[in-house]
DNA sequence: CTTTCAGCCTGACGGC
DNA sequence: TGCCGTCAGGCTGAAA
């Protein structure tokens, strides 16, 4: 499941290597992702250089010559370099080379992700809230945001319009270290316990990325797989197990249809 | 306006 | 062994 750490070590690991190389090829195999792959996208995109690439939330922004493709790993895709000429493995649905010999391929068993091309913008941007990492984002923001809702707090931090790139991992994992009540009315949080709440979820992402990087290298000839997972995790999965902290038994809900683990005894 | 929920998709896993 | 049901989850768009 990729969440805004995995997306970033795939930027970090990719960019290097694309960055001002032209598209020799764009080979799409099944176009069939959360929206089909543009039509037309590999004529458009033949012998355009990459200028540049850049993340917004759990977008990744290739940038063209003309226009610039958006990237979404949905919940199962990743994005690798590979050989030139190595086999194509199930659910490689999209292949782009390279001028420099360097080949990218995109792999997603479940075809929840996107690979657009567009030169006036894309939409799924346009109302996003402030990036997670970024001093925009604060306690205070959510605060004011929250007044008088009486959702979920779990599900309020992990809706876009309020902070991007919080996934479920990541949500739980900060709550837990807040001592919030994942199912807590996003409306009756204090300031201050939103404040702590904005610190952990900017740690629980710093800390996943930094573990990240220490496989970037895996994004060449590797197994793609994220090394961030091997940071300490202390609810998210661990329904019925006991409490790092208190010992007592996890207690697993769910809220707005996400599995939710949390401790009755340390969260409140 | 806010909130909820179906649907998209495949692989893993448990029960029989 | 294999078949069937359930679960996992980001995001959109429609419904309440």
């Amino acid at each position: 499941m990729p969440e805004l750490p995995e997306v970033e070590t795939t930027l970090r690991g990719v960019a290097p290597h694309v960055v001002n190389q032209s598209i020799e090829a764009l080979t799409v195999s099944n176009g069939s992702l959360r929206w089909p792959v543009t039509e037309g996208i590999s004529e458009i995109v033949r012998g355009q250089r990459i200028t540049g690439i850049t993340r917004r939330a759990k977008y990744l922004l290739f940038e063209l010559e003309r226009g610039s493709m958006m990237v979404h790993l949905g919940m199962s895709g990743s994005l690798r370099l590979v050989d030139d000429g190595a086999s194509r493995r199930k659910h490689d649905h999209i292949e782009m080379r390279l001028a420099n010999g360097v080949c990218l391929r995109y792999h997603d068993p479940r075809r929840f992700g996107a690979w657009l091309w567009s030169d006036s913008g894309f939409p799924q941007l346009d109302h996003l809230g402030p990036e997670p990492l970024t001093d925009e984002f604060a306690g205070e923001r959510l605060f004011h945001l929250s007044r008088k809702r009486k959702m979920a707090v779990k599900p309020f931090i992990m809706d876009n319009h309020i902070v991007v790139g919080v996934g479920n991992i990541y949500a739980s994992e900060a709550l837990f270290r807040s001592g919030i009540r994942p199912d807590r009315a996003a409306g009756r949080i204090s300031l201050q316990r939103y404040q702590l709440l904005a610190g952990h979820i900017k740690e629980v992402l710093q800390s996943a990325i930094m573990q990240g990087g220490t496989t970037l290298r895996d994004f060449v000839n590797g197994n793609g797989e994220p090394g961030y997972f091997q940071q300490t995790l202390n609810v998210y999965g661990r329904g019925g197990e006991p409490c790092h902290n208190c010992a007592k038994h996890l207690k697993e809900i769910r809220l707005g249809q996400r599995s939710t683990v949390f401790c009755t005894a340390c969260q409140r």
